[in-house]
DNA sequence: CTGTTAGCGCTTTCAA
DNA sequence: TTGAAAGCGCTAACAG
């Protein structure tokens, strides 16, 4: 059924059609009506593959995920989803692997799809600069900070990580804690997690208490599994410490039940913060204590900036989406 | 640039382009080498846009997952992604809103993108068999059984939701629970919840235990949030029940949370079991009780029976994948 | 083995 | 306001 078989029951020619299917102004009532009962009654759908080929502009934005398994990411996915429903673009998502290069996969989406623009959540492509500037499209990256990287077409929205980190230390410090833990990510491969660091260190510094990194830093994987581990490590490493600053929820739950099950309490016997503030941090038990990461604003925002940014209205910028603090169950206070 | 650029340039015609750009045999290795040269020296890469308006087999599997936030099925997808960057396809995700009806969707996705399968992560497309119809590739549906529908194109695989309900049932029962709650789905729209609500009832009927539905069962969305609200209305209406089945490891979590702020322990006071088994259902505290399903036997046995049904070496068919029972710690034993 | 060409389904310009 | 027709980049059938 292409366009040609509704032009010949409704009487008229292709290019009638086509100017009804793409509201067009000037075409007739009558025949308009005429064609889209045609349509109507065969519940016809333009071909996207040639309508493509014809109008250069491709009219879609390709989102690439990274990683799998990420509520954060999802949720993003989620609502930028929602409010593309209501824009003329078509969306293409991508999920890769955590170990994916996604620079280098979203050079192989660009020349495949020839999208109008690209989406990353999550991810840092700025770090290899070589595939990102065959990406000859804006480019936005949500969550990290990619302001390091001058390519002129590449944009970010994150949350500022640093002074996030930073707040929630000083809660810990106001609380009392003086021997903190460590349980982040691969300060080598995330600037995420370079930057959580630096945030929790200035704080730490700000009030001199001593960090010793090699007794009371553990990396893991942003895992429940993993960080369980890395608890149980590094309890064994610093049976002082009275509290955990984590760097995402999944790890601060993975660390809370690995201490239950040493039959270490949190709060009372060991103090443990999250970070992003997602909804099951609040439903756990006890409640997380942790720094929420406004998702709507920063799936809006990236939208935002990468359509203006399609239109040429503005250059790339870097923005950032103030967080909240959330004050949960997870800390022994004062 | 086109291969009738790289043609001009590599001085042969844009059919011999196109050949080795196919691995096509009958090109002598001199021409080939020719072309190469001039594609490498740009990068060219094939137009795939006017590709697939040639070539009607666009060698694309679509893959549509119900709802954004359901972790289970993003496992899925994320263990589908991984197994298909082996095979000569590629793969199309599109999102649905929980609210979107899957069969009018995945129709649509069809003209679009002249799909060679179509799995479904989720959701119930044999709801509304008039778009089912329309669908004229191969199809799965994952996580759903759809063998009540007669489409001879349409394939299930999914876990015997009858019997994993009436064997945590049963596990309540046997701990010594007779009053018994629900917090489950929508009965109306929703399959699974039939399902898994038929199987309560069985291990309810087999030891003669009445249930009052007016009384006992809750409906409430797979959210925390709905169902910590469930928790509550079925609490105040049955103050003598002793446990609740939920019907998924989320729901589970937001009564469980609703509970503790309530001042009813788990399980002390109030036993409660979930659905799925999903990596946050062990790392709760308490760790749920639950009946875990086999996400990579599911994504496994949904590509399979897809790719046999588009190489029609097999009919449609429906396949049940075994479930585990995980002993958890939220129910109160005998 | 290679060149030529029709045509995939659509949009849009030009004429009427 | 509508119709006719060119052509987007590619593949494959046909001819040589």
């Amino acid at each position: 059924m292409t366009i040609k078989d509704i032009a010949r029951e409704a009487e008229c020619a292709v290019g009638t059609v086509s100017r009804v299917l793409n509201n067009h102004p000037d075409v007739s009532d009558q025949t308009r009506e005429k064609v889209m009962a045609v349509v109507n009654k065969y519940g016809f759908v333009l071909n996207n593959t040639a309508r493509r080929l014809k109008v250069q502009d491709s009219k879609t934005i390709s989102v690439l995920v990274k990683g799998t398994s990420s509520i954060l990411l999802n949720d993003l996915l989620g609502i930028i989803q929602k409010r593309m429903e209501e824009l003329p673009y078509s969306i293409s998502v991508t999920v890769l692997d955590e170990f994916d290069n996604e620079a280098k996969i979203a050079s192989r989406v660009y020349y495949e799809q020839k999208p109008t623009g690209i989406i990353f959540l999550g991810g840092s492509p700025e770090e290899s600069p070589e595939d990102l500037h065959k990406l000859q499209v804006p480019c936005v990256v949500i969550t990290n900070d990619a302001s390091a990287s001058k390519c002129p077409f590449l944009s970010s929205v994150s949350t500022d990580d640093l002074a996030g980190a930073r707040c929630i230390t000083e809660w810990l410090i106001k609380n009392g804690h003086k021997k903190i833990g460590v349980i982040g990510g691969d300060l080598q491969s995330s600037g995420i997690t370079r930057k959580r660091y630096r945030g929790f260190l200035d704080a730490m510094e700000a009030h001199n208490l001593p960090f010793d990194f090699e007794k009371s830093y553990v990396s893991a994987r942003y895992s429940f599994e993993d960080s369980a581990k890395a608890a149980k490590e590094l309890v064994e490493k610093n049976p002082k410490m009275t509290a955990i600053f984590t760097m995402a929820d999944s790890m601060a739950i993975g660390a809370c039940r690995q201490l239950s099950d040493m039959g270490i309490s949190v709060p009372e016997k060991m103090s443990i913060v999250g970070y992003d503030g997602l909804p099951y941090a609040d439903y756990y038990n006890p409640r997380l204590t942790t720094i929420r990461q406004d998702e709507v604003a920063l799936a809006e925002n990236g939208l935002d900036i990468l359509l203006k940014n399609i239109e040429r209205v503005v250059k790339a910028e870097h923005k950032l989406i103030p967080f909240t603090f959330v004050d949960g169950e997870s800390v022994k206070k004062k």
